[in-house]
DNA sequence: TACAAACTATGATATAAATCATACTTTTGA
DNA sequence: TCAAAAGTATGATTTATATCATAGTTTGTA
């Protein structure tokens, strides 16, 4: 049970509520690239992941689709305010087999009631969050494909770290950075081409790792 | 007095807080194109503003900005979470002669605490602020400019509101639609051309208004 | 009210990247 | 374990849009 600890969740509750969110919660397990909930579905709870990672993304009409952020383990999903909609914006699919515990809505909101200060920790997060998407968007408007590329790689690699071979800890195919930079997967495959020969990354399959030397940050 | 009620403070106190508030706020008038802060400048407090239109904007090394959002009277300006960065990482711009109040970041903070529906409305708004984000980089990754120009005036139409003319209620330039949308001023120039041909749009000087018929939003 | 500064329209050219096409490689599941 | 499906590399062509250039228009202000 060590990683609950790590949740906003769990680490703004007062320990009096504690039995009530042991007891509401449901746990689930999906299989690389099934989808916790998708865009349109209902929104019923709240998602937590406790060990895997996670895609969130938009389908665009055609095949086309973007993704808007990753999550990893210990990251909230699925809440998007009150009120108004009860529809899921996005799709989540497991880039991996994902272990999940949901929360009922009502069961939630009442924890935000009784627990000003995972309010408070919400609000910040998504404070953050919007920061972030901002930061994101600016790169989107003003970077090209190549420059895109490698803020991706420098966000995964503070998302998931580095793994045993030091490669960034996340797998992903060249069709998942191109929707999250908003290209192609052909312009994925020139650019990887293109920054190995820079040496500013390296490669192993679907493991990318950010060479040392002047890694630029926006 | 009466625009006071409509901002997301006013709405959420506690009666008795509000004497604090209204002992601590300092009122303050911005001209057009001045600007309330700049990115990089220390976070003291926070603006209300009570008339008034604003950009929220992000330079971009040579004279290039992106415009993140507008601002419109009752919105809130200048809070993002709170704790690490004491720094704006945008700069807000007064696109006519704007009037604003000022909260000192201390007074903010205890009111939050004194006023949780206060937190849970802001955490709401900002939950909601990131999904529109969201929706707007989708738009950025996957629409063409012409398309990007649409939806453009569409948020602006909801934002603004229409003039007794029936023209949106906010006069800008192409330079800041093209920032808006991340293009240049010459594509925006052609585009609302375009526009007028294929009868979507009708202008009047730095007045747009969005044609009736087939306004499909996303 | 006039003049400089800011803004706009429009054409010509250059370019990043999408699209189309094909062959090759890796992964998955029956 | 092997075949089908998914993913990748790379070239050729097309396209949207940035950039460069110039002249005309509007706006703010001295």
């Amino acid at each position: 049970m060590k990683e609950l600890q790590n949740n906003i969740l769990y680490k703004n509750c007062i320990p009096q509520w504690l039995p009530v969110i042991n007891q509401s919660r449901q746990d689930h397990s999906f299989r690389k690239a099934a989808s916790i909930f998708k865009e349109g579905d209902a929104v019923r709870g709240v998602f937590f992941i406790r060990t895997g990672k996670v895609k969130i993304l938009q389908n665009w009409g055609n095949g086309k689709e973007l993704i808007l952020r990753f999550a990893n383990s210990g990251d909230m999903l699925g809440y998007r305010g009150l009120g108004k909609k009860k529809i899921y914006p996005v799709t989540a699919t497991c880039l991996e087999n994902t272990e999940v515990f949901y929360l009922n809505m009502d069961v939630f909101e009442a924890t935000l009631q009784v627990n000003p200060r995972l309010t408070y920790s919400l609000m910040d997060f998504y404070a953050n969050e919007l920061e972030e998407t901002e930061k994101r968007m600016r790169q989107m408007a003003h970077l090209e494909a190549k420059g895109r590329m490698m803020e991706a790689l420098l966000l995964l690699e503070n998302k998931f770290g580095l793994n045993g071979r030091g490669y960034i800890n996340i797998r992903l195919t060249k069709q998942d950075i191109a929707s999250y930079i908003g290209t192609t997967y052909e312009t994925v495959s020139r650019m990887t081409g293109e920054l190995q020969n820079e040496r500013l990354i390296e490669t192993n399959g679907k493991e990318f790792r950010l060479l040392p030397q002047k890694r630029k940050s926006s």
